[in-house]
DNA sequence: CGGGCCGTTGACTCTTGTCAATCGCGGTGG
DNA sequence: CCACCGCGATTGACAAGAGTCAACGGCCCG
């Protein structure tokens, strides 16, 4: 029973513009290719074939599920220098798409699958990845589970300000994946950035994916813990 | 930024009654220490240490988040043979308590913290316990996300036949827990079993603690996917 | 300049949570 | 062996939070 584990680079390439290039390292080893992709558009489906994971380079990308009827869940938003995409069986379980225009290198399942090689530090990234994921989709359970509509907004703007590092965030995605992410509507999403606002806790300038944190103390209280 | 990985044993070492009684393995490895615990007793604490791993050998482990005011959110309930407790950092994230009486082998974090040696296969079965723990949580946002009560508990339901081998389900834990694992309130739970009973899809015995399933392909259509 | 899409807002519905009472298994002690 | 007791589970009535449906507003892009 094999699992996906292979080296990955620390010195980010500068994103390319190509469709597919194969890509070389300062060392000379070849370990990954980038893939540039539009809006919306889709690196791999749930039940692809997992013969790639991945390195997001710019944009951000959506790792998400979905029901029968349609309804969906966004696991995670993976911002650049996030892994993702590292499977135990041969076949993705989840759908992976663009959110905004975005380039990633895509790494072969390669020749680590096998034997993971003590030396080769790089396997270290993936594992890394790979726990960190695991870390970030327990504290979110908590906040599917547990939290009300306000706590997740709260807890979101939180982890995307700690994530651009500023109070100033520029979202980079739609209501509806953020509704799908938390677990809510795009309406409840709504009412509460309003709510927010209306508190002073942010400001909502008019380009609408901007927002602004104004008490982050008070955003604080608001996640519950 | 080590994370924790770390030899585990193939061959399951039968259960002791001891309190901590050190272990070796056939091939002479020291490699774990047996612990025993009962009834809600915690195995480890939100923050503790993280200097060891564990498996289940028999009985059943939750692993669980708080909120501030107390409300929970159990992130997975570990069977025998499961493992759990591996890290990123140094402290962990999450609580472990025993569900009922239960005995785990406890690893050292150990001599495969930093050198992750190819040959030693061993670190293959912990790396195998993170992705597989990974899949599970991002098919428990799922149903945390986008779930409605009755799709939670029939999933449930199917989750832990599937685990246990059989439509007869001898259910370890409380309604509190289940409640807890599945966002909802015990009321719900309950009112969700009710209804599932009076259906004709499950049968619940008198013995408050099992579950028969009746129409398996009735519970999967309910599943949602 | 016009149109479409995304987001906001409002009215109403409905699922699930809350509060409270009762049931009944399982364990204890007489 | 039986009666009692306590806790977990069930059930009911009601409240509240979030979802649904629908209309409107305003960016953004052609």
């Amino acid at each position: 029973m094999p699992f996906m584990i292979a080296a990955a680079s620390r010195a980010l390439p500068p994103a390319a513009a190509g469709k597919s290039a194969p890509l070389r390292l300062p060392d000379g080893g070849s370990i990954g290719a980038i893939r540039s992709l539009s809006k919306d558009q889709s690196l791999y489906a749930e039940g692809d074939s997992a013969a790639s994971f991945y390195k997001v380079v710019s944009g951000v990308v959506r790792t998400c599920r979905l029901l029968r009827d349609g309804r969906r869940q966004i696991a995670a938003f993976q911002l650049p220098g996030d892994i993702f995409g590292i499977e135990h069986g041969n076949r993705h379980r989840f759908a992976a798409e663009a959110v905004g225009d975005v380039t990633v290198i895509a790494y072969r399942r390669g020749r680590l699958d096998t034997p993971m090689s003590s030396d080769d530090g790089l396997a270290r990234e993936a594992m890394d990845a790979v726990v960190a994921a695991l870390e970030r989709a327990e504290r979110h359970m908590l906040l599917l589970g547990r939290k009300g509509a306000m706590e997740k907004v709260a807890t979101f703007l939180l982890d995307m300000a700690g994530r651009v590092h500023g109070s100033v965030i520029e979202l980079p995605m739609s209501r509806i994946d953020i509704a799908d992410h938390l677990g809510l509507t795009i309406e409840t999403v709504s009412r509460s950035l309003t709510h927010l606002e209306r508190d002073g806790t942010i400001a909502l300038p008019a380009t609408r994916r901007t927002v602004v944190i104004r008490q982050m103390a008070a955003l604080r209280r608001l996640e519950g813990l």
